[in-house]
DNA sequence: TGTACATCAGTGAACGCGCGTTCACTGATGTAC
DNA sequence: TGTACATCAGTGAACGCGCGTTCACTGATGTAC
């Protein structure tokens, strides 16, 4: 068979895509190359023609599932003055619906613990998608303050997240996710 | 071999000793039955001897792990009061050490993200132990507020160590827990 | 316009390996006579 | 006191399985003549 000039790119846009949100849902450890392929509608065989390596893929998935994120916020963004809009990302990301939405939610969430254990080259994705999300978070409010604040809250939610993911009770779930929004307002008592 | 009325429980506890911090260690997907036998000084086939599944022995290390946890902490908070107390607990788990640590440091920590896709039975185990911590956190001062603001600290706290095991660059991992250790402090401003 | 050939994304069998689990066996020691 | 036997924690080969990776092959289509 042969393709257009776009379809082997569009082949490859669509594994990445689909690993994307298998890898948050699974763990990479959790999902192999041939179930990565079925998702995208192919064989096993065929993987290596788009990838050098399963970490390959990890790679770009990683990436492509901040970018997905960044993406995903930043309408929210646009639209508020700081203290608000910095208030909807944090019920926006400490709700319910993206606790038990980990395939479409915050990467760190979802493989933060197993990241740790990945080999340094991957690790390296992580700075620079943090980075980013800081950036994001500090949008209209520079400083070295606004900076530490930012890693603070940001970090703080995603503990919350994977706690609340990984509790049994539903129940007590909802309260850790609770608890962290009201945690998330403390801080800002004397600031602006 | 015959051994001795208490030697197949010792042995049982070391194996479930090593595990819990191999667990920590490697992921609990990370290491597998035969490296956890040889560990404890064993081979794999005598696994099954002392448990049902390799499910069984994780049960098991996750407790033994808070267990642990709970008791290097225990002396620290006995010689503080209340406010001085939380703030060493914070600095502790905040610290390089712990980072650089994970095989004999927080659980949640550890395997969050790989605690959310365990069979209920496994999660279930969460549940008691978060709720053990949250007990260490209040003690002397009760309440709901107590409670949920011990809850979002001890969250907060897990993210930051989590990102900053993830992120490969030291130096950034090293401001991120100063910006946790200092956003820890900012939620103590309007309470005692 | 019609035929022969080159292309190359995707197929599916096969590789060595480590996994969790099973099982027949070992052999040092306590007990029975 | 000395011998025969029962016990049972631990051994190591073997199981079926899924993993990441390799590779000879397929076959629809564009190009050359």
């Amino acid at each position: 068979m042969r393709y257009s000039e776009t379809h082997k790119s569009e082949t490859r846009a669509r594994i990445v895509k689909n690993a994307a949100t298998a890898f948050r849902k699974h763990g990479v450890g959790g999902i192999g190359v041939a179930a990565l392929m079925k998702k995208a509608g192919l064989t096993h065989g065929g993987f290596y023609a788009h990838f050098d390596s399963k970490d390959a893929l990890v790679a770009e998935a990683i990436d492509a599932a901040f970018e997905q994120s960044l993406k995903s916020l930043a309408d929210t963004v646009e639209l508020q003055e700081p203290s608000a809009r910095r208030e909807l990302l944090m019920k926006r990301y400490l709700s319910e619906a993206h606790r038990d939405a980990p395939a479409n939610g915050c990467v760190f969430a979802a493989i933060g613990s197993e990241a740790a254990r990945m080999k340094p080259a991957l690790r390296g994705r992580f700075d620079a998608n943090f980075e980013n999300m800081i950036g994001l978070l500090t949008q209209g409010s520079d400083g070295p303050q606004q900076r530490a604040a930012a890693i603070g809250r940001y970090t703080a939610a995603i503990g919350a997240i994977v706690v609340a993911r990984a509790v049994r009770s539903r129940a007590l779930a909802d309260e850790i996710l609770a608890a962290a929004r009201s945690y998330a307002k403390a801080d800002d008592g004397g600031k602006p």
